[in-house]
Formats: structure tokens, C-alpha cells, sequence
DNA sequence: GCATGTCAAGTTGTG
DNA sequence: CACAACTTGACATGC
């Protein structure tokens, strides 16, 4: 009923993304440039199918995939288009292939834009670098068949309610291919699931519920309350919930709860998840990646709830 | 080789 | 006011 996701990356396995930094492309004439970033890109797409076989071969049924698949992508100075590299053919087949095996393996794909997406700024700047992030990411979302492109929604400027205005009024503007995959998610010190609920059902987006951000910055919902809030707007799109867990590395007593633990306290998984009658999808947040999720599914099995 | 400092980007809270 | 935290360490440089 379960299906336990795994995020961007291996403790223990040998299945690695490289990653480029625009100091270094820049020194690289723009031949060079797309030479190497065309080897990253090939690279990656290589290494996110073997992820998948990895999640096949262990009962994984979701994985997310990280941000900089193709690296520096939005980059002002160094960006690209997938056709300009060298190896963009390859890349795009190996892509289709990852499509394919996701689809077949019922293997749910998502992404994750980083702290650098806020399209509720008041600054304009930030918000037009978001959209082209956010463009890139549904872009890459069709070519792989990733269901969901999972935002925050960011700062509050001393001002809940103007910030989500204004998240709403982008929202509104944006492309249907990117509007249909974006989620929104409770984080740990702004947004709450209360906070969140409305927007979502208004402008139809999926909410993803974290319950370790609802432990650590709550709004007075029950984490059965905010699972059956979450619960209802992807039941609104018809589709199947996505909840994240972590545990706190410090300790909930601690005065840093936030910070991710390597394995998940068994005693962190809500109960009511596991009396869901449905099928759910559970991202777990866990440095030690694939070891966690093994240890979880164990500790669920053997210790009582 | 291996150690260590650095890496595009936003916002918030802590020490 | 610098730094860590956030979905994630890997790359570049210097010895």
C-alpha cells in the first residue's frame, strides 16, 4: 500500500551524478563548454537509469531526481538548450528509455527545485530566474515522465497573505505543462499546512504533506488532520498522495529539530499512514539514502505501532 | 595522491 | 553579522 521513495542519490551504492561549476565552465571556450557538460548530461541520464533498476531490483516505487540533471542549464552566463550538446541525440534516447522503464515499473518520478525558486518574491528578478528553473525542470519532467515538480512556497516578507497573492498571480501565468506538475509542500519555519490548504484547493494543486516540517513548525492540525487536508487535493486531481518523513539529527528535545537524521525513527512514521486503505507514496528524508529505507521497511514490520 | 576551500541563485533563524 | 539549514557533496586547486 506503501511505496517508500528515495531522494536524488546513494549512501552506499555505487550510482553517482556528477555536477559542474560555472568557475570552471567558464575558463572553457563554448565548444569546450558544451563538450563537457555534454558528458555530464550523458552521464546522468545513464546514471538515473541504473537508479531506477536499483529501485526496481529493492522495491523502491519512487525516486526523486535531482535538480541538476543537466547542470547549469538556467545558468545567465553559461546555460544551454539540450540540442546544443554534442551528445544531445544520446542523451534524449536514454532519457525515453528512463520513460519508458518508470512507466513500466510503475516507478514514480519526481523533482525537487531548490531554496532559489520563490515565485511568491517581490523581487522580480527572483521570480523570472524561478520560472525558468521551473520551466527547465517540467521540460525535463516530460522527457523522463516525472509526475511532480515539488515547490516551497518560500519567504513571507512580514506578509503571509500579499506573498501568496502573489504566488497565486504567477501561478496563474505559467504554461499548462508546467502549472499541471507543480506541488506545493509545508516547510519547517514559514508555510503549515493550514496555511497552504486553501491555495491549493483554490488553484488546484496537489499539497505534499511533511510531517517532520509539520513536527517542527506546527498550526494546530493533527498530522491525521493535515494527512486527510493533504489527502483531498490530490484526491481533487485524482491522483495518489506524496508525503515526505525525516527525523530530527539532533533529537526532537533539541533546539535544532531540523536538520535530517541518517535513518528514520520508526517511531517518527505516523500510525495513520499505515491504516491509510490506499495507495500512498512516502519520500523518506534520510542521509543514508537506500540503507534507510531498508531499515525503515524492517523496523515497520518487526517493531509494534 | 590527498588535503582543503569553494561552489549561481533566496530566505530565515540562530549563535 | 556570519553562518547553517534547506531535497544532495562534488569539483578545483594546491601541496
Amino acid at each position: 500500500m506503501i511505496r517508500f521513495g528515495l531522494c536524488c542519490i546513494f549512501h552506499e551504492e555505487p550510482i553517482k551524478f556528477r555536477h559542474a561549476t560555472a568557475k570552471g565552465i567558464s575558463k572553457l571556450d563554448r565548444a569546450g563548454q558544451l563538450d563537457k557538460l555534454s558528458e555530464i548530461a550523458l552521464h546522468n541520464a545513464n546514471s538515473l537509469l541504473n537508479a531506477l533498476r536499483f529501485a526496481d531490483e529493492h522495491d523502491i516505487g519512487a525516486f526523486r531526481i535531482m535538480s541538476q540533471m543537466l547542470p547549469l542549464f538556467t545558468h545567465p552566463d553559461v546555460g544551454y538548450d539540450l540540442d546544443d550538446l554534442p551528445e544531445a541525440d544520446e542523451v534524449k534516447q536514454v532519457y525515453g528509455s528512463v520513460k519508458q522503464f518508470a512507466a513500466a515499473k510503475d516507478i514514480r518520478l519526481s523533482f525537487h527545485p531548490d531554496q532559489f525558486v520563490v515565485l511568491a518574491s517581490p523581487t522580480e528578478k527572483v521570480v523570472i530566474n524561478s520560472i525558468k528553473e521551473l520551466c527547465y525542470q517540467c521540460m525535463l519532467s516530460e522527457l523522463v515522465g516525472a509526475e511532480n515538480v515539488n515547490l516551497h512556497m518560500g519567504g513571507v516578507y512580514g506578509d503571509k497573505p500579499s506573498a501568496i497573492k502573489r504566488f497565486s498571480k504567477v501561478f496563474n501565468t505559467l504554461p499548462d505543462y508546467v502549472k499541471s506538475r507543480l506541488t506545493l509542500e509545508n516547510d519547517d519555519y514559514s508555510y503549515n499546512v493550514a496555511d497552504l490548504y486553501p491555495v491549493c484547493l483554490e488553484l488546484g494543486i496537489p499539497l505534499v504533506y511533511d510531517v517532520h516540517h509539520h513536527r517542527c513548525n506546527p498550526d494546530g492540525l493533527s498530522v491525521e488532520e493535515a494527512t486527510r487536508k493533504s489527502t483531498e487535493t490530490w484526491d481533487a486531481c485524482g491522483r495518489e498522495p506524496h508525503f515526505h518523513i525525516s527525523s530530527p539529527r539532533n533529537g526532537w528535545d533539541s533546539s535544532k529539530p531540523q536538520p535530517h537524521s541518517d535513518y528514520i525513527d520508526v517511531n517518527d512514521f505516523p500510525e495513520c499512514w499505515l491504516k491509510l486503505d490506499r495507495k500512498i507514496t512516502v519520500d523518506l528524508e534520510a542521509k543514508f539514502k537506500e540503507l534507510a529505507i531498508e531499515r525503515l521497511r524492517n523496523d515497520l514490520q518487526t517493531v509494534k505501532h
